[in-house]
DNA sequence: GTCTATAAAGTGATAGAC
DNA sequence: GTCTATCACTTTATAGAC
């Protein structure tokens, strides 16, 4: 209900009469609100392996690749709560600032943070237009499709110049 | 005040509040709370003038450009509240769609529609990286280096190739 | 034009019965 | 373990006084 309502609108007793039970027994387990939302949204730790540019890139797109194939709820609860409720917009910063981090060491050149920026924008841009707004062709194109577009994007972003694509594997004619 | 805390968190008292008056008289002149936010989020029509698929990518690192100037508070407050408030949902796609639909007959590859989804993800990542989450380097960065790192990306997406950057640096050797 | 008063409904949370 | 009852508060919205 949180990933699909957000924060703010998913109220207790709604999650209590999903589940079957009073909303004082919600309660009574989860103590508050923000308890509850924080044990239906845990987000996974995602560490991203290091390597270097071209490496990096291949990581990137198979990490978002899979989150293209079932994005968990959990994540879509924080997502969807991120730009309204601080609770979550603090825990989307923890988990997204290590990456930020760890990919911009990936990168050779001198505004790597920026460059590391711009690809973090570009995944989760591409989340919330294919899972929250729906919006488009991204709402139901195949993972393999997105990945192909985006692989040119993501080398020049991460190795700081344009590769005459030598990538397009997996039997691309 | 919808820009920064979202539909459901900005009361009619704090807005009444924050102009000096009653609640009431808010509400005497908007009558619901959905009708000023209407109000106070309206978007400009934001046509894009057409073009081929190279002519496409500057017009929308001009367009995208000149929100990293200044995105209006507007903008932002439909942005804030679109993953909660459905009304702002709508309001979002009644603009993104049209924007969509353009960019894709500028495009000459069988899967337009989808590269244009992809371009439109990558503009509102880069906008709610900046404005909403300000994550990272992309809060505070130049907006004229961020187009510029933008650009190949866009080429690839709207031309179908990789084109060997010739507004890049480097000497395209 | 501005405000007071209040209705009507919903919220998270507490205390305690069974 | 589950639920009833209720508190204390907030919300949008209405009606009407000045």
């Amino acid at each position: 209900m949180f990933a699909e309502l957000g924060y703010e609108r998913t109220t207790i007793r709604a999650v209590a009469r999903a589940a079957g039970v009073d909303a004082g027994l919600v309660m009574h387990y989860y103590g508050t609100k923000d308890i509850l939302f924080s044990r239906a949204a845990e987000l996974p730790a995602a560490e991203l392996p290091g390597g270097g540019g071209e490496e990096i890139v291949e990581v990137l797109l198979a990490s978002l690749a899979s989150r293209l194939v079932g994005e968990p709820v959990a994540s879509l609860a924080v997502l969807r709560s991120m730009l309204t409720h601080s609770d979550a917009a603090e825990r989307y910063r923890a988990a997204a600032e290590p990456q930020l981090s760890q990919i911009t060491t990936a990168i050779p050149t001198e505004d790597a943070e920026l460059r590391a920026s711009l690809l973090s924008a570009i995944v989760h841009g591409v989340i919330i237009e294919r899972y929250l707004l729906r919006l488009g062709r991204l709402a139901d194109a195949a993972p393999d499709e997105i990945i192909e577009l985006l692989r040119p994007c993501f080398q020049t972003l991460a190795t700081g110049e344009v590769s005459p694509a030598p990538a397009r594997p997996a039997g691309a004619s």
